[in-house]
DNA sequence: TCCAATATGAAGCGGAGCTTCCGGTTCCGA
DNA sequence: TCGGAACCGGAAGCTCCGCTTCATATTGGA
């Protein structure tokens, strides 16, 4: 592979990244060329499709996702504060882009493998939080992820704005108020 | 006007604000005509196109909800309660419709004038909660409207699900606890 | 009964976005 | 420096989807 058609590759995917970080599934493949100062046919070059592109950003980000919330999960630190550091990682990431891919008619089976499996670690962090009494007991672990999702899934999400703010306040005891810097 | 058509009418505005409010703006002509049983051609004997149909609901619901706002806000009750009601009051209405209209490249200046009449009207509540000291004191009102925003306009809020209820916990006080039903 | 008002839904239309394609350009090894 | 293979650009074509129209059928009401 030619040098500028690597750069080129890498550009498009970090281009692609950030657009659907900032608005949602709906950027048009002309909006990512343009934004990345390319002509369509580079895209096409380098993915066959829209699908394809996006798949490959989908899954790409949850994979990262998944083994950094694997590796915050296991530091020997309270629940609540794994959980706020994993809140704050999602910033920036096209999380909306890959729900709406699981969610959509093309369910692609990685793509939702791996939301799946964040969810249930997500889960399981919170029941843990949950009795080592840093968050409020009266939602079940599986709403606490559903609630963190609509905050960090917006497009445009960032991981000191209010609603990320007000979510996490309203989700954690006055126990875990300590825990949080 | 025929007693079919006066009908058929109510019916249309009822069926499209229950589908607004449901799935949000993007629900179509036909869909619409199906759900209420008629054939999209009655839609258009009664509403000329979309977009007189969308302003129409957008405007009767921000009127209704600015004056039901008005009544709770000249209640004497906790302000705290008033910000209760009223987020109570926005469930099952098509917020997000008239939000997107203001958002869109057609401003409907009536609908833009309503929405911030709704938000200052809310702001000044929110800043009285705060005054009260039912209501954190470190966000500006005008983000507690912002955040407010995010759980009322969703498609398909309820007044009692999750997201609302943790959005509420994270914007009151311990004091304002006790004002909580 | 009769007709004006109303309802119907298939066809027409338009726009937005995906995809193709070929002439022009650029890299890179010899 | 040169040749050619790889790559880029972007206008044109295509498709899909939803809005709108309209000729025909139906119905309320005097």
């Amino acid at each position: 592979m030619r040098a500028d058609a690597r750069h080129n590759r890498a550009l498009i995917l970090d281009t692609a990244l950030s657009l659907f970080a900032a608005r949602g599934p709906a950027v048009s493949m002309e909006e990512i060329a343009q934004t990345a100062g390319l002509g369509v046919g580079t895209l096409y070059r380098h993915f066959p499709d829209r699908r394809t592109l996006l798949e490959q950003i989908a899954v790409d980000t949850l994979r990262r996702l998944l083994s950094a919330a694997q590796e915050f999960a296991d530091r020997p630190v309270p629940r609540w504060e794994v959980l706020m550091l994993f809140v704050r990682h999602c910033a920036g990431l096209p999380l909306a882009l890959a729900k709406s891919l699981s969610d959509g008619p093309s369910h692609p089976p990685e793509v939702a493998e791996l939301i799946s499996g964040v969810d249930g670690l997500i889960a399981r962090i919170a029941e843990q939080a949950q009795r080592e009494g840093s968050m409020r007991p009266d939602i079940p672990p599986r709403e606490v992820v559903d609630v963190l999702s609509i905050a960090v899934c917006r497009p445009g999400a960032r991981a000191d704005d209010t609603l990320t703010t007000v979510i996490l306040d309203g989700l954690k005891t006055s126990a875990g108020a300590d825990a949080a810097p």
